[in-house]
DNA sequence: TGCTCGACCA
C-alpha cells in the first residue's frame, strides 16, 4: 500500500503516530524508531484500542485475529472495545471464546468489561454466570471495579433491586461509584424515594461528594415530583461548587421544569454559562406541554445562538406543535427536519403522523407514513389512530391487514386503535370480529380499556342490551371507563337511567365526568332530586371543570377561545362561516334523505 | 503509555 493511500484510509490518531515515527531518524539498528522497547503484543493492543476509539471495529478484529500471541490484556481490550461500541453480543462471544481457549485467566479488567457487556445485553443470566466465575477467581470483594460493575449489572438487568443491594452490602470499601450506581439503579426504575434515601445515607456516611451522585439524585427528585427535596439538593450543589457542572445544572433545570417551577427553571437556565444541547433540549421539552409557544420561541433562540437541533429537540418541538394544533407551524418544523436529514428517524416520523392527524391534516399523516423506509408497530398504530379519529374506518381496517401481512403482530394498543376507528365509523360487526380475533388468534386478554371500546362500539349503534350483556360477561369487575362508555350510550339513545347507574355509583368513581353525565340523564327524565345529588358530588370532588377550548389558525397566528369569547379574533366572520357550514350540512342531509 | 466501574434531555 502506498503511503498516501495508507494516509487516506487511516484515522487521525494512528496517522499522527505514523507521522511521528516517520520523522524519527534511526539511531541504532536494533531499535530503529527510537521507541521504548515493547513487545509486539503490547503494540497490537494499543492499536486495537485506537481502532475501537475511532469506530474501526473490523480493523480491530482483523488485527486481533492475526495476533500470534494473544494474552488476557488483548482479549480484554477486544471485550471492552466491543462494549464501548455497543456491540454487546460480540463482547460476550469474545469472552466465551476466551474462556474456551482457556490458556489465560480473566483478570479484574476482564470481569468489569464483560459485566458491562452483560448490562448492555440486559442479560441477568450471563451476568450471573460472570458473577460465579469472578467469585471463583477471587475478584468479588477483591476489586472495587468488579464489585461496582456487578452492582450495576444487577441493578439494570433484574426485576428487583434485591441482588444489587446484596452486592452493595458486601462491598468492603464503597467508593463514589458504588453509591452513585445504587442511586441510579433505584432512580431508573422509578423508585425516587428509595434513591433519595440512599443519597441521604451517602451524605450521612460522609462519602466524598461528586457531581455524578448529585445529577442522579436530582433526577430522582424530578421523578417523585418534589421540588422541596430538589431545592434542598440545589442548595447543596451551590455550597459544594457543583453549579459549574453542566450535567448537574441540566438535571436541576429538568427538575424545576417537571415540577412546574418555571421561574426557578428560568433562573437556572440563565445561570448555565456553557449551555450544551441537553440544556436547550431540557428547557424546550419542559415548556412543550404547558406553554408550547414558549417552546417554539426557545427553539428559534437555540438555533440563533449556534446550537444545532437534534432528534430530541425536534421530538419536543413536534409535541409543542401537536399541543398547539398549529398545522402550518408543524409543516415548517417538518421542513426543518428534512433539511437536517432526520426525516427517516423512526420516533420523529411516528410523532409527525400523530401531529398531522391532531392538526387536522390526515393527508399529511398518510404522506409521512407512506414515505417511511421502516415502520414499527407504533408507526402502524399512529396511522390507524389518525384514520380513526378522522372517521376513516375502512382505511384503518385495511391498514391492520397490511400490518399483519408485513410481519408485525398486533398488540393490545393496535386493537384499541382499530376498535376505536370502527366505533367512530359505525363498523360495528367489523369491530366485533376484531375483538374476537384478539382473544382467539392473538391470545391477548382484553383490558378494561378494550372492553370500554367495545361497549362504545355497541352503544353508538344503539345495541344497548348487547352492551349490557357484555359488561355482565366480563371476567373482572368493570371499572368506571366501561360504565362511562355504557352511560354515554344510554344517554345518546335516550335510554332511562337504569340499574346501571346504581352499579356505577357503587364504584364511587373519582372522575367528575361520570357524575355530570348521570346528572344530565336524571335531568332528562325529570328526576330533579337525583340530579341535585349528582351535582353535589361533582362540587364535592372539587374538580374545576376546564372549559372546552378551540383553536383557529389565521395567518400564522393561533387564536384560542372558549364559547362566547372571541380570543382576540374578529369573531363575526367566524360566526358567518359557522352559519354557512351549518346550512350546508342541513342541505346535505336533505339531499341524502331525498336520495333514499 | 497494552485492558476496567457511575450522571443530565427524549
Amino acid at each position: 500500500m502506498s503511503r498516501q493511500k495508507l494516509h487516506n484510509q487511516t484515522p487521525l490518531l494512528i496517522r499522527n503516530a505514523l507521522d511521528l515515527t516517520h520523522n524519527f531518524k534511526p539511531q541504532s539498528k536494533s531499535n530503529p524508531l527510537c521507541l521504548p522497547q515493547k513487545s509486539p503484543a503490547k503494540l497490537s493492543t494499543n492499536l486495537i484500542k485506537a481502532y475501537f476509539n475511532n469506530g474501526l471495529i473490523k480493523q480491530a478484529r482483523q488485527l486481533f485475529d492475526e495476533m500470534p500471541d494473544r494474552d488476557v490484556v488483548a482479549w480484554t481490550a477486544m471485550i471492552s472495545g466491543y462494549t464501548a461500541c455497543e456491540r454487546y453480543n460480540s463482547a460476550w462471544v469474545m469472552f466465551k471464546d476466551m474462556m474456551r481457549e482457556g490458556f489465560d485467566c480473566p483478570n479484574a479488567f476482564t470481569f468489569s468489561s464483560v459485566l458491562k457487556a452483560c448490562k448492555g445485553m440486559k442479560s441477568g443470566s450471563c451476568g450471573g454466570s460472570c458473577h460465579g466465575l469472578a467469585l471463583k477467581c477471587g475478584f468479588v470483594g477483591g476489586s472495587i471495579y468488579v464489585d461496582n460493575a456487578l452492582l450495576d449489572m444487577y441493578a439494570t438487568c433484574c426485576v428487583s433491586m434485591e441482588y444489587a443491594c446484596l452486592v452493595f452490602g458486601q462491598i468492603p470499601v464503597k467508593n463514589q461509584v458504588s453509591w452513585t450506581t445504587l442511586i441510579t439503579g433505584f432512580t431508573h426504575r422509578d423508585d425516587g424515594l428509595a434513591a433519595l434515601e440512599v443519597f441521604r445515607q451517602m451524605y450521612l456516611e460522609e462519602a466524598e461528594q461528586n457531581p455524578y451522585s448529585f445529577s442522579i439524585a436530582i433526577r430522582a427528585c424530578a421523578g417523585v415530583g418534589s421540588h422541596t427535596y430538589g431545592k434542598q439538593i440545589h442548595v447543596l450543589v451551590i455550597k459544594l461548587g457543583f453549579d459549574l457542572n453542566v450535567p448537574v445544572m441540566n438535571s436541576i433545570l429538568d427538575m424545576y421544569s417537571k415540577c412546574n417551577c418555571f421561574h426557578e427553571a428560568h433562573t437556572c437556565f440563565n445561570e448555565i454559562n456553557e449551555k450544551d444541547d441537553i440544556s436547550w433540549n431540557t428547557f424546550i421539552a419542559g415548556y412543550a406541554k404547558t406553554d408550547p409557544m414558549k417552546s417554539l420561541h426557545l427553539f428559534l433562540q437555540m438555533e440563533s445562538q449556534g446550537c444545532a437541533a437534534n432528534c430530541f429537540t425536534f421530538s419536543s418541538i413536534i409535541a409543542a406543535c401537536t399541543n398547539l394544533s398549529a398545522l402550518t407551524c408543524g409543516q415548517q418544523v417538518h421542513c426543518r427536519i428534512f433539511k437536517t436529514g432526520l426525516e427517516q428517524n423512526l420516533p420523529l416520523a411516528n410523532s409527525l403522523i400523530d401531529m398531522y392527524a391532531k392538526s387536522g391534516s390526515v393527508q399529511d399523516s398518510r404522506r409521512v407514513f407512506g414515505e417511511m423506509w421502516f415502520r414499527d408497530r407504533v408507526s402502524w398504530t399512529s396511522m390507524m389512530t389518525a384514520f380513526g379519529s378522522h372517521g376513516y374506518g375502512p382505511e384503518a381496517v385495511e391498514l391492520m391487514t397490511q400490518m399483519v401481512n408485513s410481519g408485525i403482530n398486533p398488540d393490545m394498543i393496535v386493537f384499541i386503535a382499530v376498535l376505536t376507528a370502527c366505533s367512530h365509523a359505525g363498523l360495528v360487526d367489523q369491530g366485533l370480529s376484531f375483538f374476537k380475533l384478539m382473544t382467539s388468534k392473538y391470545k391477548i386478554n382484553p383490558s378494561q380499556e378494550t372492553y370500554a371500546c367495545v361497549i362504545d362500539l355497541l352503544g353508538r349503534d344503539g345495541r344497548i342490551k348487547e352492551a349490557y350483556d357484555m359488561i355482565r360477561s366480563m371476567p373482572f369487575d368493570p371499572d368506571e371507563s366501561v360504565w362511562a362508555a355504557f352511560l354515554g350510550a344510554c344517554k345518546a339513545h335516550g335510554q332511562p337511567v337504569t340499574a346501571a347507574a346504581r352499579q356505577v355509583l357503587d364504584l364511587k368513581p373519582k372522575r367528575s365526568g361520570i357524575y355530570v353525565t348521570l346528572a344530565n340523564m336524571y335531568a332528562a327524565e325529570g328526576k330533579w332530586d337525583d340530579r341535585a345529588k349528582m351535582r353535589d358530588v361533582v362540587n364535592s370532588l372539587g374538580e374545576k371543570k376546564v372549559a372546552g377550548r378551540s383553536w383557529l389558525e389565521v395567518h400564522d397566528q393561533v387564536y384560542s377561545f372558549v364559547a362566547g369569547d372571541g380570543g382576540g379574533l374578529h369573531i363575526e366572520p367566524v360566526y358567518w362561516v359557522l352559519g354557512a357550514l351549518g346550512r350546508h350540512m342541513v342541505q346535505q342531509i336533505d339531499v341524502t334523505r331525498e336520495g333514499t
